[in-house]
DNA sequence: GCCAACGTTGGC
DNA sequence: GCCAACGTTGGC
């Protein structure tokens, strides 16, 4: 089994947005990003779990844990003049824009903030907390993983 | 709202 | 294929 973060705005995607969906399953599209896309594509399998982040907000952290319950499949939004994240050079017969269904399989007790994480021990080499970092999709390993959970 | 970091685009 | 210009991300 695989690890994953996923960042989401709370003012677009909440946790609590997707606590209120059907089945508490939604899908993950909008990723516009090639390394993002590929680690969907290549690395995501279903009941891989999912930390997810809320970026962009008063108190940027990790929220609660989510499971991925479906796999690649093209992002339609893609297709879709209308859509916020339309892309023209996405062609429906090779679709250049791939989603995976998250389910939230629980919010955790509090929010394990950015702060803390760049303070928490045991956690070097964790890609959230790099210098630069944009990505929206990114793998965590097992051993940071297991730190954060410890952490709540 | 500012701005550093980074990805993408497009002219050459 | 280089790289300047531009757009976006996301912390602060």
């Amino acid at each position: 089994m695989n690890y994953w973060l996923v960042k989401s705005e709370p003012d677009a995607f909440s946790i609590d947005d997707l606590a209120a969906m059907p089945r508490k399953t939604e899908h993950w599209d909008g990723v516009r990003n090639y390394q993002a896309r590929n680690f969907m594509r290549d690395g995501m399998k279903k009941g891989d779990q999912v930390f997810f982040y809320h970026s962009n907000c008063k108190v940027p952290g990790i929220v609660g844990i989510a499971e991925v319950v479906k796999e690649a499949y093209p992002d339609h939004t893609a297709f879709d003049p209308d859509a916020k994240y339309y892309d023209p050079k996405s062609d429906p017969d090779n679709p250049r824009w791939l989603m995976v269904d998250i389910k939230l399989k629980r919010k955790l007790k509090r929010t394990i903030s950015l702060q803390e994480l760049k303070a928490m021990p045991g956690l070097d080499g964790f890609a959230l907390t790099r210098k630069g970092n944009r990505l929206s999709v990114m793998p965590v390993e097992k051993k940071h993983w297991d730190r954060i959970v410890k952490a709540e």
